[in-house]
DNA sequence: AAATGGAATTGATTGAAATCAAGATTCGAT
DNA sequence: ATCGAATCTTGATTTCAATCAATTCCATTT
């Protein structure tokens, strides 16, 4: 497999934004033999990736597309845990734990993903220290998002859970637009944020109260501070506006 | 530093039970050369190691006692994330994403702790691959617990998520005694299951009707199969009964 | 043994989000 | 454009856990 043809297939591999943390940093070879005994799989929107239970035989990286973990409970309840975008990856944890998968993979729109398989997984990080090292931050901020669910979901409104979530979102898009998308279906997105859908409606409704317009999947800012309110550290860590002058909130 | 003097003074660092996984197979060398790099250090209950938002600058590896991590909102209201025992670890993944805790970490009973400089850590990882898949292991199973967490607050009753938790420790603790012990403050349990301090205690009260005493801090079980109930499958992975004929439940 | 203070329990009340139940809107396919 | 299905919104009601408030229990100390 050439090197162009690699670029061609795998856009999401050499481009900036979109590129897996997994392969940052990684030497050609590496890469390439990576990819050497990994597949490109495609899949419509709606597919099981896996089922919750599965023995899980690789790691998905996805190059296009969206997906969602999610868990089930004994009646059928379930919660989302996260929601992957182009150059994410899921499955790294269960395949060291050597176990079964504790929650699901669904294709939520039509994606293209590189599964890598689980036992070339668990011998390069021997090999490779920098994949290691990707490895461990990858886990370190699949924790820390979890984290980050857990105290949502416990010590948020409703309310405060959306704004906090919109103003992520915003902040991940680039921040400079006054504009952003909300990426996924909003029934997921309250699952994710431990909410009902009707209790997302009302109150993303409320939210608009603060200068926010929402269109459908659309979502518009008055102005570049109307979502501050519900900033924290952890968010502030990624916002270029931080400790600027012209941040209103930002007093940390 | 000799051996002798490593086993007398560490004593979880050789025991068989409450052994840190970050340790496991390491050679004698490599031990050494983390101990030779790390403190240990004494803290009375009450003692905050870490402050929310606070810079760390090691890894935290508890000997002795009981830690606990939370997160605090700005309103003050806080959840329990982990309550650690002996061997256990906490920062490794603040040390990699190499940030700002996004908790807290308190003492709760007078603690033994062992302290590894991030640097060290850095390099380590880097040098022994055994540290490294320790590291990759550790920080899986945080993750996994903390989807667990995110599981137990948004999909189960309060009830359902006290009798997961009671079995649980119930395995942790070796499952072949009728009896086990809390652990830790109820209210400190209460917070890591997402509930109020009154709730757990009418939880608790209610699940003594399914065979469960409850005497302070002791939990008394009248038969081996009365948690059975709240078993799912993260848990019958740990259990010793699981697919054996003589388990009601275990039906997977 | 009495006294203190923190922890846990118990009861009464409130409130916020889930649920139940219609509509409205969007989207895709024909 | 028209139909149908899925998604989302809106309103009315219920329910479960939080809150408020008062004891009781327990461990320490004196």
């Amino acid at each position: 497999m050439t090197n162009l043809e690699t670029e061609t297939w795998l856009s999401p591999l050499s481009s900036a934004k979109g590129k897996p943390r997994l392969f940052q940093g990684l030497n050609e070879s590496a890469l390439q033999d990576i990819l050497s005994y990994s597949v490109v799989k495609e899949y419509e929107g709606g597919k099981m990736l896996v089922h919750q239970g599965d023995n899980v035989w690789c790691v998905f990286i996805l190059l296009d597309g969206h997906l969602r973990t999610f868990r089930t409970g004994k009646e059928g309840d379930e919660v989302t845990l996260r929601m992957l975008d182009q150059g994410e990856s899921c499955m790294a944890a269960t395949v060291f734990m050597g176990g079964n998968s504790p929650f699901a993979v669904e294709v939520t729109t039509k994606s293209r993903i590189l599964e890598v398989p689980a036992s070339f997984v668990k011998n390069f990080v021997l090999k490779d220290s920098q994949f290691s090292i990707n490895m461990l931050k990858t886990l370190a901020i699949h924790y820390e998002s979890a984290i980050d669910q857990v105290d949502n979901i416990s010590i948020k409104t409703p309310f405060q859970r959306i704004g906090h979530y919109l103003l992520q979102r915003h902040i991940e898009q680039g921040s400079n637009s006054m504009s952003f998308e909300l990426g996924f279906k909003k029934a997921t997105i309250a699952s994710h944020l431990g909410m009902t859908p009707e209790t997302f409606s009302r109150a993303l409704k409320k939210i608009q109260k603060m200068g926010i317009t929402v269109e459908g999947n659309k979502i518009k800012m008055r102005d570049a501070f109307a979502l501050c309110h519900f900033c924290d550290l952890e968010i502030a860590k990624n916002c270029s506006q931080a400790d600027k002058e012209n941040c209103p909130h930002c007093h940390f």
